[in-house]
DNA sequence: CTAGGGTTAG
């Protein structure tokens, strides 16, 4: 394990002297002056070496010698390795190819096979694979370049690893080239990961994996399935590593997911060694360095990257922008986003998911700069609707989506079933899930908790059931379900212990999310024992947990283990947050320990610097109220920064209610009244105060004004569990809808009448009678 | 003839 603390000191360092050594690191350029001045005609070796140099860097500049040379001297004067040159400098621009291979013809020249390879692979960059395996199959004796032209220009790797198979009982012996092409097809495809291995094997035999470039191919391979030590060992076997072994290192780490740390440490290795650093190695850098959330690393790394010139690459500067944004540096991010002279979809649709505020505006923008959204860009586009909450933003996008072919993309689907959900409107959700060819396992996870948002919670609960038929669940999934059980009184608890038992199965239950949300859900559920126990066996406990646990006991009114707790808490050394104060204030208030919780309100918005959110003004005002302090509390009201909700003001209210107090509960009932007219709490509340005083025209006066408004009063429900079915059965007082109403009746007062007689003995059951008789 | 990077839904 590596020491976060002695890394960064280390690359501090490190890129503090590369900073200063950076100047004059890129100002060696190549020189080509010596071509001028030797004179015409120039011999054909001068033309082969400066072309060849050439047309790599420049290629256009490499085409003109070439037209120069033609113009001036002659078909005559050029040989087939000047054309298969110029042929490399075309780049796949077939215009350019199509003139050069009439002049192969012309020449004669294209009788040499090298020709006819680079013409292959011209046709094979350009797209136009049937052309170039046209030349391959009229060709009398390919060579290994020939067939690895071919291999490298299947666009589907299955195909190519076909063809590979085919060279191979051919008698075509492989070399270096095509060992990498077919790793290359390997590293695509997840079935072909066997095969991968079993060419390593073959590699190994023929001595070719301390080739660099078979080598580069294998550290890919190995780090795109996340097999990083036999990336390692292979890296560390080859003799002669370029830029493109170590990039392939740094950016394996960076795809493992949480080796942001690894990934940064080989790049400072990369430092030392000297290499030259390009744009890959920078852009895997900062995303490492934004995996990270190092702000500090970041700023020296772009400083960096100005240094060297490579901020002039979008691909740099996009990943720049995610980084400071993942650092929550938004305002930097958009300072890169402004200093970008090119930009293309990838920043535009970073830019959107950033800025979500002013999403459509980028995305306005980005139409009228002639960028094409992808499926990427909705996505970001989508998601951001969703927050900001606009309905018919949200139907335009859709609709936009339909029309472009973008809304049955899995990803972009996905984020409409969120983005649905948030809005309210399951209907609309379930229909795009509905629509969908394969429901993978986010689209399910999307619509389970789209459910639980919307307090669907048996909904909920059958989806997750069809989801498991189908697939292995997730953290996720249980995390919604678990969240639905504990909410959902009618659920039975036995499906919570049904999921327990399929989460130790997959071995989730130290899962970060899984186990928060297992002990939240018993608490939730009534069996405080089982959310301790789960608790006490998760090994590294994280403030989602603590503060389950301690929000467990709150419910539950348990005040001794909920300080208790919490002093463990802060001695282990985690960080509580507002959700955990907002506990620990319930539970205060509960128990009536006024002064606790003061002590406790006060000290979270000084030492912890958290602001109070509406629900912990209403738990003070909860705790003062019940402590019969009803002046404090109503002070307390008006010291709220922001307009007092629902909750503060019942509380104020049931505490005016519990002391009698009819001109402060007058005035809390009316500020409700206002806020949801059509409540009954409020105006129940208030009747029976007077009720209480005797002022019965009052009381009079607010029955007709529900009536008036049409408020109806609600019913209170129980729930029964009647043969560990999917729901349990609700039924309320004097509830006689169901078919064996007289049955159920008469099986009561037996058991009532059973009561009687064992209280007669025993002398305690007076309150269950009570209880039972308030049921009916 | 071959190789490396960036945006992303729960």
């Amino acid at each position: 394990m590596l020491n976060r603390q002695h890394i960064f000191q280390t690359i501090d360092r490190a890129t503090k002297r590369l900073c200063q050594g950076f100047k004059n690191y890129h100002s060696s350029q190549h020189a080509f002056h010596p071509f001028e001045e030797i004179p015409q005609p120039k011999p054909i070796s001068v033309h082969q070496s400066m072309l060849s140099s050439l047309c790599r860097e420049r290629p256009y500049e490499a085409i003109e010698i070439f037209r120069t040379q033609i113009l001036q001297s002659g078909v005559s004067s050029i040989d087939e390795v000047v054309v298969a040159i110029g042929l490399k400098a075309c780049r796949g621009d077939v215009k350019l190819g199509c003139q050069m291979h009439g002049l192969a013809i012309f020449s004669g020249l294209d009788s040499f096979l090298t020709v006819s390879n680079s013409l292959m692979s011209l046709y094979c960059k350009a797209g136009f694979f049937e052309e170039a395996f046209g030349m391959f199959e009229n060709l009398s004796s390919p060579d290994i370049v020939s067939w690895n032209t071919i291999l490298s220009g299947f666009q589907c790797s299955k195909k190519g690893v076909e063809f590979a198979i085919q060279m191979h009982r051919e008698g075509v012996a492989f070399d270096a080239v095509t060992y990498t092409t077919v790793l290359a097809f390997c590293s695509s495809v997840d079935e072909l990961n066997i095969l991968g291995i079993q060419l390593h094997a073959l590699i190994f035999k023929h001595g070719l994996d301390t080739d660099t470039f078979v080598g580069n191919a294998l550290v890919t391979i190995y780090a795109r399935w996340a097999r990083m030590s036999e990336a390692e060992r292979v890296f560390a076997e080859i003799p002669d590593k370029d830029l493109i072994s170590w990039n392939s290192m740094l950016s394996g780490y960076n795809q493992e997911g949480n080796c942001g740390l690894e990934a940064i440490w080989v790049f400072v290795e990369m430092v030392r060694e000297g290499l030259k650093l390009d744009r890959v190695s920078f852009a895997s850098v900062v995303a490492a360095c934004g995996h990270e959330r190092n702000l500090n690393f970041g700023i020296q790394l772009h400083s960096l990257i100005l240094r060297t010139g490579c901020s002039a690459y979008v691909s740099v500067c996009n990943v720049m922008m995610s980084m400071y944004s993942k650092c929550e540096a938004v305002s930097e991010a958009k300072e890169v986003f402004e200093s970008m002279i090119e930009r293309n979809v990838i920043s535009w649709t970073t830019m959107i998911s950033i800025d979500e505020e002013k999403a459509l505006s980028h995305f306005r923008e980005m139409r009228l700069d002639g960028v094409p959204p992808n499926e990427v860009t909705f996505v970001g586009l989508i998601h951001a609707i969703s927050i900001k909450n606009t309905v018919k933003e949200g139907q335009a996008i859709h609709g936009q989506c339909t029309k472009v072919g973008f809304s049955f993309k899995q990803p972009v689907s996905n984020s409409l079933i969120t983005m649905y959900a948030k809005f309210g409107s399951m209907e609309d959700s379930m229909k795009v899930f509905s629509e969908i060819s394969f429901r993978e396992l986010i689209s399910c996870n999307a619509l389970i908790s789209g459910y639980v948002q919307n307090n669907m919670f048996q909904e909920a609960l059958q989806a997750f059931q069809t989801t498991i038929l189908e697939t292995k669940p997730n953290e996720f999934t249980f995390g919604s379900v678990l969240s639905a059980i504990g909410a959902a009184e009618p659920i039975p608890l036995s499906h919570g212990q049904r999921c327990h038992s399929r989460i130790i199965k997959l071995g989730l239950e130290t899962n970060l999310v899984v186990s928060g949300a297992l002990v939240d859900m018993y608490a939730k559920r009534g069996s405080i024992e089982d959310s301790r126990k789960i608790f006490e066996e998760i090994p590294q406990k994280s403030l989602v947990a603590w503060t389950s646990i301690i929000s467990a006991f709150a419910r539950h009114d348990d005040f001794k283990s909920v300080m208790d707790l919490f002093e463990k808490m802060e001695i282990g050394g985690v960080q509580p947050d507002s959700i955990t104060f907002l506990a620990i204030l319930t539970a205060c208030s509960h128990k009536g320990m006024v002064d606790t919780g003061l002590r406790v309100f006060n000290s979270m918005v000084r030492n912890n610097q958290i602001e109070p959110s509406q629900e912990h003004y209403s738990c003070v005002i909860d705790m003062l109220g019940r402590a019969g302090r009803l002046k404090e509390a109503e002070e307390f009201i008006h010291r709220m920064p922001m307009k007092p909700g629902i909750s503060a003001l019942q509380s104020l209210l049931g505490a005016c209610k519990m002391y009698g107090n009819v001109e402060m509960g007058r005035r809390a009932a009316e500020a409700l009244m206002e806020l949801e007219p059509m409540e009954s709490g409020s105006y129940v509340v208030m009747s029976n105060l007077y009720a209480e005083r005797g002022e019965w025209e009052k009381v009079a006066r607010i029955r007709k004004g529900m009536r008036d408004k049409g408020v109806k009063k609600e019913v209170g429900f129980s729930w029964v569990d009647v043969n560990d079915s999917m729901l349990m059965h609700g039924f309320s007082s004097d509830d006689k809808s169901h078919p064996q109403t007289r049955n159920i009746y008469r099986t009561v007062e037996f058991l009532a009448a059973e009561m009687r007689f064992l209280e007669t003995r025993h002398g305690s059951m007076r309150d269950v009678e009570d209880d039972l008789a308030l049921a009916m």
